[in-house]
RNA sequence: GGUCCCGUGGUCAAGUGGUUAAGACACCGCCCUUUCACGGCGGUAUCAUGGGUUCGAAUCCCGUCGGGAUCACCA
């Protein structure tokens, strides 16, 4: 019977001689500082994910922050589905996050690392051999049946009520070919899969531990799955297991979507005599639409694309820390008490993670970015604007080149203590009075405020009075001495106290000066304003106001 | 439909039998303040639901409801 297996295995595999023992040679067990070691899988079908970097940097940051190892598989062995510059999008992407991998491929051809190859598309002979080496041991087998048999197959299960449904147990025809009947149809050139075994009889129950969930009870496998598809690729599940095994990954963390295929997992691990690595089953980011949740879709939302988060001008770093609050909400406090350390430093714990999917929540990515920006410095604001105007606002990128310094002596006046800016996209909008020079004829003003006596007679005596060289100091007793004049109350808490006695508060007048310079009711310093676009466009920016006041 | 997972304010969440049920974002108010902010203080608002166990339940058990995942020669 032994032997007959290997016919078999030789009729299906004539072209593999390497045998199971010389990759377990090939790929020995690493050393004992690699404790860790964890990897992203991505298959190269479109732009990046959302999801994806999120596993990704769940993955390094737990595997660095140990020592381990981190590296970078792709996943392609669905031909049809492979993008031509997938892999350079993944590698480009995690760079461009600064999320760095110890192993894997370096572009569309080349690997890095020990345990490589590292696309699955190059490990076709490895799946190969493990695949004939199961046939010779009579655990796995030729399936001939077309795609129209499994569909009747399946149907008949579910008229029938079957609690079974798949290709397992007696509905698995093909698992009783006798060897010569096997081979004689390979001769005739039908075209066939590999299936394994399914190490079960009827239904069982089994126990599977996941560090985020626990210990989970469900059925055990008693299918009988595909491992070598008809164009001789392995699947997912068979890939999977023959990789990681290879790669010697100890944490395999992926999404929670693979939770149903766990006892299949376990029981190919344990079938092919491997051990087995733990899981961390993540869940995903989750979008309300309606009233339900459903994850994050690259088509319909924007924000699940992260070429998103750099279009819009976000720091990378806030995005990162932004996704760091949803793997381990403690990083929140963390942060908080260690506010230069880097977020490398953080520990991340895989059973802190939440077991239900969090909402995308842009407020808290605004507000982290926020207070990311507001952290940084003048120099690290520029560098970020300049190399974001350079990719996506030519606009601005001509306006900051045109005059660097002048360009940097503005930035404090909105970053110094201050949280105005939460992404790079925000500057032309927010801040046209200071960047944009034709500011004045797009200029539109409300006239709520012409409610207000003398509006007309404070503005030219503010122009009356400005002047460029005046100090703060100065320049704020001049803008009393005209509230004074006109009735204006210059101390707030007298005004709130008495507000009848006045005409409006110092707040009105500064308000009125504020409207006219940046058409805005919020904005930062108008001394600091002034001082930036100078004498000459202030009063200019002024009479504008005033000849609209007029007409 | 079978199997599995999940359910604490609008959002992210702490919580493991006794807490006035933390904290953050958002929102509102107050204080500080020449303004806008920053900062500080405070406020609104939550244990899906019904039973049980217990002196005592967000927490343990059972049911219900709701949401999600999965059931391919896709990953």
């Amino acid at each position: 019977m032994e032997n007959n297996y290997k016919k078999l295995a030789e009729a299906i595999f004539p072209n593999i001689n390497k045998n199971v023992e010389y990759y377990e040679n090939l790929y020995s067990e690493r050393s004992k500082k690699n404790n860790v070691v964890t990897r992203f899988a991505p298959s190269p079908t479109g732009y990046m994910h959302l999801g994806g970097l999120y596993i990704s940097l769940i993955n390094q940051s737990f595997a660095h922050k140990q020592n381990g190892t981190f590296f970078l598989r792709i996943e392609d062995t669905d031909q049809s589905r492979i993008l031509s510059n997938g892999v350079t999008e993944i590698i480009n992407t995690l760079h461009n996050f600064d999320i760095n991998f110890d192993e894997g491929p370096i572009n569309e051809t080349e690997d890095f690392g020990e345990y490589g190859p590292y696309r699955q598309s190059d490990r076709k002979e490895i799946y190969q051999t493990y695949a004939k080496y199961l046939i010779e041991q009579g655990k796995a087998y030729p399936c001939f049946c077309t795609k129209d048999e499994l569909e009747k197959i399946r149907e008949n299960q579910n008229k029938v009520g079957e609690s079974l449904i798949g290709y397992g147990g007696k509905y698995a025809v093909c698992r009783n070919l006798t060897v010569n009947e096997a081979i004689k149809k390979i001769e005739n050139g039908e075209s066939f899969v590999i299936r394994l075994k399914a190490d079960n009889n009827g239904i069982k129950r089994v126990t599977v531990k996941d560090i985020i969930r626990g210990e989970i009870n469900m059925e055990d496998n008693e299918i009988d799955v595909v491992i070598i598809k008809g164009d001789g690729l392995p699947t997912y599940h068979f890939a999977h297991v023959i990789d990681d095994h290879l790669m010697r990954t100890t944490h395999v963390i992926r999404a929670d979507e693979w939770i149903p295929s766990l006892p299949l997992h376990l029981q190919m691990f344990k079938t092919l005599g491997f051990k087995a690595p733990q899981y961390a089953h993540v869940c995903p980011i989750l979008k309300l639409e309606g009233d339900s949740k459903r994850k994050l879709s690259k088509r319909k939302d924007p924000e699940a694309r992260v070429g998103f988060y750099f279009e819009q001008g976000f720091p990378i770093i806030a995005v990162k820390e932004y996704l760091l609050n949803l793997i381990n909400s403690r990083f929140e406090l963390w942060r908080e008490k260690n506010p230069e350390l880097s977020y490398k430093d953080f520990d991340i714990n895989l059973n802190e993670m939440s077991k239900s999917g969090a909402l995308f929540d842009l407020n808290k990515l605004l507000n982290v970015s926020k207070r990311i920006i507001k952290n940084m410095t003048d120099e690290e604001v520029f560098q970020g604007i300049l190399n974001w105007s350079k990719l996506y606002s030519n606009n601005l990128y001509q306006f900051i080149i045109k005059d660097e310094n002048k360009f940097k002596s503005s930035i404090p006046i909105w970053h110094k203590n201050r949280m105005d800016i939460a992404k790079w996209n925000e500057i032309e909008k927010n801040f046209d009075y200071l960047y944009d020079l034709n500011f004045l004829q797009k200029l539109n003003i409300n006239n709520e405020f012409l409610n207000f006596p003398y509006v007309l007679e404070i503005l030219k005596d503010y122009i009356e009075s400005y002047n460029q060289n005046d100090e703060q100091s100065v320049w704020f007793e001049k803008i009393k001495n005209i509230a004074n004049k006109y009735n204006y109350c210059v101390k707030i808490k007298e005004y709130k106290n008495n507000p009848k006695n006045y005409n409006g508060s110092i707040v009105d007048v500064t308000t009125f000066i504020r409207i006219a310079l940046t058409g805005k009711k919020d904005s930062p310093d108008i001394y600091e304003i002034s001082q930036y676009i100078k004498e000459e466009e202030v009063k200019k920016r002024i009479k504008n106001l005033i000849d609209y006041l007029t007409k």
